[in-house]
DNA sequence: TTTTAATCGGACAAATATATCCGAATAAAA
DNA sequence: TTTTATTCGGATATATTTGTCCGATTAAAA
């Protein structure tokens, strides 16, 4: 469904809206640690999440990564997809193919739209928040 | 959502269905043109469906590909998908954990199982004759 | 029997995704 | 000011997917 980056995005985004709502800033090697993510490959997507206005970071001494309140509250999980593997997800013909959806669709494409748009539906309404909360509560699904 | 290598092998499927209903044979120089795939790669992938059991082939002058119309009725888009793809796309977690389905789900848990599901409902209930006959009705969908 | 036209199978090549390395930049602490 | 701990950015490496090449095999046609 999703690149690897994309997951390790995800993961890495729900561990550091935790921390900082604990008032803690996340480290690169914490967060690898814990989301079990190859170290300097998270750095790099960690980099585009920064980018891309999710999180923010610091350098230096005391550096890390953080999240606003107010956007751990308002970003979509699907903001993260977004930011990472495009929209390909939503857009990408089943079949492979460039552009037909139209017209005159296949027996499967209204099914596909449909999948789609309750996968978009799920990814849009799904907040950083509430991904954070159940981590809260004391689980720890973000290891494998 | 599947691999290029499935998308050929679903296109390439309907394509032969399509001529076997005709009584023909489609050589593979035939079905990368109509589908629009490379051609060696093509090759590979409708080797793997032979071994899986969803065409036949026959080599020599005259060879080519076909499709038993038995098949062409039984066989779903799922077994396809399942030869070229495998399961993963059933059972991958969308965060990409190894396991934690059952006893404690993050919040999109449920409603990525779902989707899952509606998408294994819908690839196992679609024949490939369903998707040749709209090829039938004069639709070209297959090349993009 | 020889030629021709097709799939099969193994090795190879290119493109993309995933992952690593390391020095530069930054900022706090010593 | 120097040291230390951090992110940033570019180059490189590895793995996987996608794609190519070509000879072997097969079977019909000439
Ligand atoms: S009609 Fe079928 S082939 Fe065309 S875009 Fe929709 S799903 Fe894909
Ligand atoms: S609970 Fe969430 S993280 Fe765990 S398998 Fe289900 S979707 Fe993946």
């Amino acid at each position: 469904m999703f690149s690897k980056a994309c997951e390790y995005a995800i993961r890495a985004t729900i561990y550091i809206a935790r921390q900082s709502q604990e008032g803690l800033r996340a480290s690169l090697v914490d967060i690898s640690h814990e989301i079990d993510s190859p170290v300097a490959f998270t750095s790099k997507i960690l980099q585009q999440l920064v980018k891309a206005g999710i999180i923010f970071s610091t350098r230096g001494q005391t550096g890390g990564f953080f999240m606003e309140n107010s956007k751990i509250e308002s970003k979509s999980v699907a903001e993260i997809v977004s930011a990472i593997d495009g929209d390909s997800i939503y857009t990408h013909c089943g079949l492979g193919l460039k552009e037909c959806s139209g017209a005159e669709p296949c027996p499967v494409h209204e099914k596909f739209v449909e999948i789609r748009e309750k996968l978009r539906s799920t990814l849009e309404t799904t907040t950083i928040s509430a991904m954070a909360s159940s981590l809260k509560n004391g689980l720890t699904y973000l290891k494998r």
